[in-house]
DNA sequence: TTGACAGTTGAATACTTATTCATATATAAT
DNA sequence: ATTATATATGAATAAGTATTCAACTGTCAA
C-alpha cells in the first residue's frame, strides 16, 4: 500500500521533511483566522481606511471624503473592520468616531510598506 | 457651491482632520500593493503553504502531502506565490524547491498570530 | 412632531478567484 | 526512443465579495 495513497496524488516526497513541518503545523482553525486578518487588510478601501484611522479618529463622513467615496460604501467597509476587532467606535450625537482597536495592524502595514520598498 | 460637492454626498465633516489626513495619505499605487501583498497572506491555502515553507524548503509533492491537496492546485497557488515576490524557487532534476524568498512575511504572520491570541 | 441628516443595512449586480480537469512541458530512467 | 513522473498551465465552474441603490433607524433642531 503506497505511503500517501489517501493524502494526495504525489511520489516524490521528503518524508523527513513533511513530517518534521506536520509536527509544527497549526490547526487548521489557525490557519483560518489568519487567512481572515489577512483578506480584511487586503482590499484596497480597507487598506486606505486602516492606514487614515492609523492619524486620526474620524467620523464616517470624513473617511468617505477622504477616500472620495459613499458613506454607504465607507459604512459596509467599516462594518467589516469592526465585526473583525480591528477598528472599534464611539457615538457622539449623530456622529460615529471610528478608530484602530488593535497596534498589530500599523505594525503588519509598516512591515508591508518595507516589504514593497525592498522589491522595488 | 457646497465644499465637498465633487468629493462626497457628506456634510458633517471635520475639515481639518480631513486635511491633515489627506495630507499625509500615500498614493493610490501604494495602496494598491499594500492591499495586494496582504490579498495574497489572505488566503487558508497560501499561509498553510507560507507557514510550511518558513520551516523548510519543499517540493510542491511535499507541500501538497503535507496539505494534503492536489499537486495542481498546490502549483497554482506557488505560482501566485512566485510571481507577487514571495516565494522563489530552485530545480533540480524533475523536482521544483520552493522557499520564502522575504522576511516580511514571517515577521507579519507572527503579528497575526499575535493579534489572534490577544482577541481571544 | 416634523424635518433634516449621520449612519446602517439588505438585496442585487458585477467582479474576482480557488479548485478541478485535461493537457502540456521537462527531466530522468529503461 | 519511449515511458514514467514532477510540475506547470489554460479553461471552466463555483464560490465569495465590493459597491450601489433604496430603505430604514436614531438623533438633533425648529
Amino acid at each position: 500500500m503506497a505511503r500517501n495513497e489517501f493524502i494526495c496524488d504525489c511520489n516524490a516526497i521528503h518524508q523527513e521533511v513533511v513530517d518534521n513541518t506536520n509536527k509544527n503545523m497549526l490547526d487548521a482553525d489557525m490557519f483560518n483566522r489568519i487567512a481572515e486578518f489577512f483578506k480584511i487588510l487586503g482590499d484596497t478601501t480597507r487598506s486606505k481606511i486602516l492606514f487614515a484611522l492609523d492619524q486620526n479618529e474620524m467620523c464616517v463622513c470624513d473617511i468617505a471624503n477622504v477616500l472620495g467615496m459613499s458613506k454607504s460604501s465607507i459604512s459596509h467597509q467599516l462594518g467589516t473592520l469592526r465585526r473583525s476587532g480591528i477598528v472599534k467606535c464611539r457615538k457622539s450625537g449623530k456622529e460615529v468616531f471610528y478608530m484602530l482597536d488593535d497596534d498589530h495592524v500599523k505594525k503588519v502595514i509598516e512591515i508591508a510598506i518595507e516589504h514593497i520598498e525592498h522589491k522595488k
